[in-house]
DNA sequence: TGCACTAGCCTGTATATACAACCTGACGGA
DNA sequence: TCCGTCAGGTTGTATATACAGGCTAGTGCA
């Protein structure tokens, strides 16, 4: 009640109004001043309220002119990429992995490209299946510099995933993702127990630390099994998460 | 120079120790006070400078005790899914799109269940393929709401995109996103342009307006052609768009 | 020794005030 | 009519001040 700050009731105010279809977009928002009046705050504080407001995408403010209601921009939207064993966990089933590889070789084309080594230098590799209540969900291909993780070959990788690995050696900074579809070879089409009909959905991960490429990994996932999802709404709206698009 | 504002001084102050490594995750930060002697400037400048790389998720707060460097998240990243078109734009490329259909229909089964409604109401169905520079990048399949798109078929697709239009006749509110990978019937396979043994990167999307879901779209992409990316950084880097993961 | 209390630092918030820059519309002169 | 000027509203920023509340370390008492 009181306890909540001012410029957390005027935000609350606004965004009620906006939800309510009170304010559509592109009309226009109370100033300021306005606020200072109506909901009896101080300008510093209606500023902030607005100024947040706008840094969230809500609003559009132009100085000297006012502030409006944003538009909805549909045209970029977001979908998140999670470490698989807090999305298993997240869903509430259980993870477990079997590491089917783990040694070190010598990076060459595409590995040491993505790594930025030269062709023939150390690098660890671990092959591991994710399983998901049994299922496979998840083959993790992935390749570790060997002057970043000196001990990766003693480690235990159904006790620790390498990505939690990862971040225990050394805190990392960048993280880059591609996300492709592809046609399994026999290999992936075995471990990850799928049909010869069926595609699969590829994510490549990147991690960076010290302002190096540290980690690469090919994560292959049945195409019939898994997808990403990602939901867009005007922030907060209270509504909670909704079901993703249900299978079809 | 002396036009950036003081708040944005500091934060660059701090991220510039951040950035260069002299700072760690986990180590104190300067206080608002210590920032007040050091930079200048009032507490209010440096507390606004600390609170929104705070909220950027650079730094963690806590009351009475300090700011510290905040631990690289690796846990959830995200992907960007963009309007083709600007996609396209963006990349410096001509678009242009092939209307295959363009009719009205009734809902059924899938269809009826993405747009919440009963089967049998009456929806248009639109069928493109969007082409970026003479290859064919996109087949759109898209269903909407008759009631809410009344003069869906007498609009010319090929000089609007279905999702300009939508935003054109209402804002949108919410999105909704899914992506998968499969492996492609002969029609999409034709309308593609795509070899026999490649798969297909599907986004579905469906798109909400005045509280109900107005359209839903299934979009195939070739899978050795498309791939959607995403990079993550401690924010605000400067170090401007990187490549992505270069085609391997 | 052990414990309670307090001084001092920290963040979080709120206000009043001030000045700059920007935009719009009205007014008035050429 | 056209154009320049100016008044007034709006955002953007900066500062000084104030009080609340959380945390820690050290002091001093029992």
């Amino acid at each position: 009640m009181s306890s909540k700050p001012r410029y957390q009731q005027v935000k609350d105010y606004v965004r009620a109004r906006l939800e309510s279809g009170e304010l559509q977009p592109s009309d226009r928002v109370p100033s300021e001043n306005e606020l200072v009046d109506t909901m009896n705050v101080s300008r510093m504080t209606a500023n902030r309220a607005l100024r947040e407001l706008n840094d969230e995408g809500l609003l559009v403010r132009i100085a000297g002119v006012g502030t409006f209601v944003a538009d909805f921009k549909a045209t970029s939207h977001v979908l998140e990429v999670r470490n698989i064993a807090d999305e298993i966990a997240h869903r509430g089933h259980a993870h477990s992995a079997t590491v089917l590889r783990q040694s070190r070789q010598h990076a060459r084309g595409e590995i040491a490209r993505a790594l930025q080594l030269e062709a023939g230098s150390d690098v660890f590799h671990v092959l591991l299946v994710h399983w998901e209540n049994d299922i496979p969900i998840q083959l993790e291909d992935r390749y570790i510099r060997a002057d970043f993780a000196p001990d990766c070959l003693d480690r235990d990788f159904t006790r620790i995933t390498p990505s939690a690995y990862l971040s225990e050696i050394a805190p990392l900074q960048e993280a880059e993702h591609a996300v492709r579809a592809t046609i399994p070879n026999a290999a992936v089409r075995q471990h990850l127990e799928i049909a010869a009909d069926e595609a699969c959905l590829v994510v490549l991960r990147r991690t960076w630390a010290g302002g190096r490429p540290v980690s690469f990994a090919r994560l292959h996932h049945p195409g019939g099994r898994y997808e990403l999802t990602g939901r867009f709404a005007p922030e907060h709206t209270g509504a909670g998460p909704v079901s993703p698009i249900e299978k079809l």
